[in-house]
DNA sequence: TTGTACGCGTTATCAT
DNA sequence: ATGATAACGCGTACAA
């Protein structure tokens, strides 16, 4: 008899339930609840025994009937649309430490390219029971109505919304303001004819905001916009990635325009941008300059180092994380909070020679 | 009275379920299950009928509540330990892919580098109803015993099992044998003094094996293994990153040993590493050769090119992902697949001209 | 084809 | 301090 009943206990590898430990302890289910969730009412002692039996049973509560029950789980969600954009990394690792420091749980979550961000926010929010989320990368700028229907706070970290609505609260650079900056800083070392990597055409998130600050620059410097120079990623195939700035810089390079800078739109790019002009016996900066965007580590470590525009990751992850948390707890306001970018100088960019790529 | 009802209606953002909108159809909840579940037992009419009030009316279902009633849920997960090492970065898009032709749903996890990845992928597998999980980095040498709490397939991907037991499913390259082939290619070149930096001293995963390989060529070859040519990562602060890499190298530099060549575990670190050569006014390959593990983009478009073992990261996901099926689907035994590294020499290494660093 | 009612594993609210 | 029991939102036999 006794042998059955053991025997019945192991069989059921099926799954283990609460009610099991319950039985084995001689206690109720409660009993056993309160002593995984460290409830105070409950003596020290069974709490003791219950745990050590949980643990060798092998016992693992189920997340989603807890999730089921819970009202809330104090827990916030960074949703990342366009992993593999290894500047998000710095940024989830801050977000990560502050949410700690909060004590509230974080859930982090890959969104899928051709996935809806908003839709998954719905669903994670709905299942984990979230208090709010951060949404990183994607393309917020068609979501103006979408974003409606996101009833939790919610914060958009290095994003750019179409909608300026002061309603819509982020964090970021300005990205139109900082590609200024960049551009001009080209023009300035003498360039006339600057090349650019940009987004894909049908972009509206940050990658147009970076090609609209490099043609104002042009445009307030009396160079003309050169479409010809300006190359866009392909749909579905580039990315923010080595190997896309080595493709388009090829492209480029296959063309018929000559010029004295490339303008890279990210760090990665930029590395695969030299790369690309190297093996076409192109000197960075002396035969041609190149600049990229974000600061990431990519860059600085190159050679040649490339001149960049620092986004403050930390700081804007901690102020996401700050926004956040004080729409959710203090109930304030969405707002829009700007870093400023900054301009870093290194090997990758010179004087323009006017020697014609 | 009817107002009444509008009101209560809207006022209940609290959460949505389907009996809301049961009520709203006029029809069974089960009759908006299957609806959404695309069930064969109902009338289109309805059907769309109910679809369409889901939709205006923004129902998420609850996917708590949903795998608290499943059995099974025809998926498998990925578990990545040392997120930020880009070259899982291939291995996970591949995977995807693959269990998207087997029509499985795949759950990508992060686990955090203090986690134990046994403890989150028995969670996550009673959470989400698994089948099988695929664990991608994280030191697999102790687990040994704790690997057999898991009741369901799994397979290490590019990972390491101290238990070289058979029964141990994994796919990667022989990192121990790639490990010996590049040293051996350096000693091949001329190279007697090759420093190398390698994982943790504590580690035992392919750190481990990788710093093995790299002795046993040396002893091979009749070079004296010189612990001072060893550089360790910190625990805790370094990671396969390009910071480390040339902290790392910064360090040799201003130890006593001179050297020749440099393995570098990682092309990360390899990148890294350059650049703190090159800082040092030490040119690579003319005055010190670099060589790197991985095969990653990174090396491949920075300058130098870097020497490395490339692990056919295609290949690898792909195997994996048919060892985890077809032990979940033709419950086959676990086995141990192993590729071939493939020694790709670029620029970042040449001829010892035996011009002491 | 459709609706009713039960149960999934947990936590929370009661009594005790 | 502890145990019984009612939810939580969904899927699904089963009845209609």
């Amino acid at each position: 008899m006794k042998l059955n009943v053991q025997e019945k206990d192991d069989n059921k590898l099926s799954t283990i339930t609460i009610k099991d430990i319950a039985k084995k302890c001689h206690v109720g289910v409660s009993t056993v609840s309160r002593a995984m969730n460290d409830h105070p009412d409950i003596n020290p002692e069974t709490k003791k025994k219950i745990l050590k039996v949980i643990e060798k049973s092998g016992y693992v509560p189920d997340n989603s009937a807890r999730n089921l029950k819970r009202i809330d789980a104090r827990a916030v969600a960074v949703l990342i649309k366009g992993i593999g954009n290894t500047f998000f990394n710095q940024l989830v690792e801050v977000l990560e430490q502050e949410c700690q420091k909060e004590r509230y749980s974080c859930v982090i979550q890959r969104v899928e390219e051709d996935e809806n961000e908003i839709d998954v926010a719905l669903q994670v929010a709905r299942e984990k029971k979230l208090r709010g989320v951060v949404f990183l990368g994607g393309n917020f700028s068609h979501s103006g109505e979408e974003l409606g229907r996101l009833k939790f706070p919610y914060v958009l970290s290095t994003v750019y919304s179409g909608e300026d609505n002061k309603r819509i609260a982020s964090v970021s650079v300005d990205d139109y303001k900082e590609s200024y900056k960049m551009t001009e800083y080209l023009l300035g070392l003498g360039h006339k004819k600057i090349a650019i990597i940009t987004a894909r055409r049908e972009d509206e998130s940050i990658g147009k905001l970076r090609l609209l600050g490099y043609q104002k620059a042009l445009f307030d410097h009396g160079i003309p916009f050169d479409e010809e120079l300006v190359c866009y990623m392909k749909m579905n195939v580039d990315r923010y990635s080595y190997r896309s700035g080595y493709k388009l810089t090829k492209e480029l390079l296959s063309g018929k325009k000559t010029f004295t800078a490339l303008y890279a739109t990210s760090d990665t790019l930029a590395v695969g941008a030299i790369r690309a002009l190297w093996e076409a016996g192109i000197h960075v900066p002396d035969d041609c300059s190149v600049a990229g965007f974000d600061g990431m580590d990519a860059g600085k470590y190159s050679i040649p180092g490339i001149t960049t525009i620092r986004q403050p990751a930390k700081e804007i992850a901690r102020a996401t994380a700050d926004l956040l948390f004080s729409m959710i707890d203090k109930k304030e306001e969405p707002k829009r909070v700007i870093f400023e970018g900054e301009l870093i100088v290194r090997e990758s960019t010179g004087i323009s020679r006017i020697k014609i790529v």
